[in-house]
DNA sequence: CTTGTTTAGTCCGAAATCGTACTATATTGA
DNA sequence: TCAATATAGTACGATTTCGGACTAAACAAG
């Protein structure tokens, strides 16, 4: 199959991917502390879409595997930034909940990414 | 920092992030035999953008680390779908070409993805 | 009720990712 | 020339990612 007979749609998630990686890149390098970004999304998402949320409605919304998200929720919680309680309406389930703590640094990390990426 | 104060760049690149992921999981959904994103993208990369490079100018090119994309060329030349020889102008460094074999298997799952995204 | 099925989360092991350190080759400059 | 520096790639170990198996709780059917 040459070049110009790949699909556009193809094309256009390819160079979706790169953009991605570069301001991955370009984040995590000024995340402080062993944070990458998955722990920021997770921080990002309890603030931007809904606190309270189950880890699997996380993993849900994220797309990847509960285990996954078991793992960055943890590397939260050892840190303070958020809590996990026992869901009282379900006791299989959890409620992940952000600190004072998780959303301060949140709210920095925001900050000084934001004047990296204002010229843009 | 409410919502509405984060700045419209963050937020953009946020929402790359998210397509990009679920194009990600979509795609290698779809990948037979443990072959992932950067396997593909590796092979994708000789064809459409230059076959011999070194192994560190395509890792600059997607903006990874060097360690990663040896990582990543060993798997492929463990499936044969490139081939690595010394550089002949300099022999620090190495020249990667893809393999009949691996031009086909990018073919393929160009084809069989396409029928994926081709309702989008 | 109780037995079988589904769901939420975690544990475990394998693979991927990546920073550090190292080897080998090339380049620079005195 | 040759010593100092820079560059390409890899080895190694730590962390992340993730599929499969497991436990506990909820639910469903009888």
């Amino acid at each position: 199959m040459p070049d110009d007979k790949v699909p556009a749609i193809f094309t256009i998630f390819n160079e979706i991917g790169i953009i991605a990686q570069l301001a991955r890149s370009a984040f995590e390098e000024r995340l402080p502390d062993g944070m990458i970004l998955p722990h920021f999304s997770v921080l990002n998402h309890l603030i931007r879409v809904k606190a309270g949320q189950t880890p699997l409605a996380m993993a849900r919304a994220f797309q990847v595997p509960k285990t996954s998200l078991t793992h960055t929720l943890a590397g939260l919680e050892k840190r303070g930034f958020i809590d996990m309680r026992t869901n009282p309406q379900d006791a299989r389930s959890k409620c992940v909940w952000i600190t004072e703590s998780g959303r301060k640094f949140r709210n920095d990390a925001i900050a000084d990414i934001s004047a990296v990426f204002a010229p843009i």
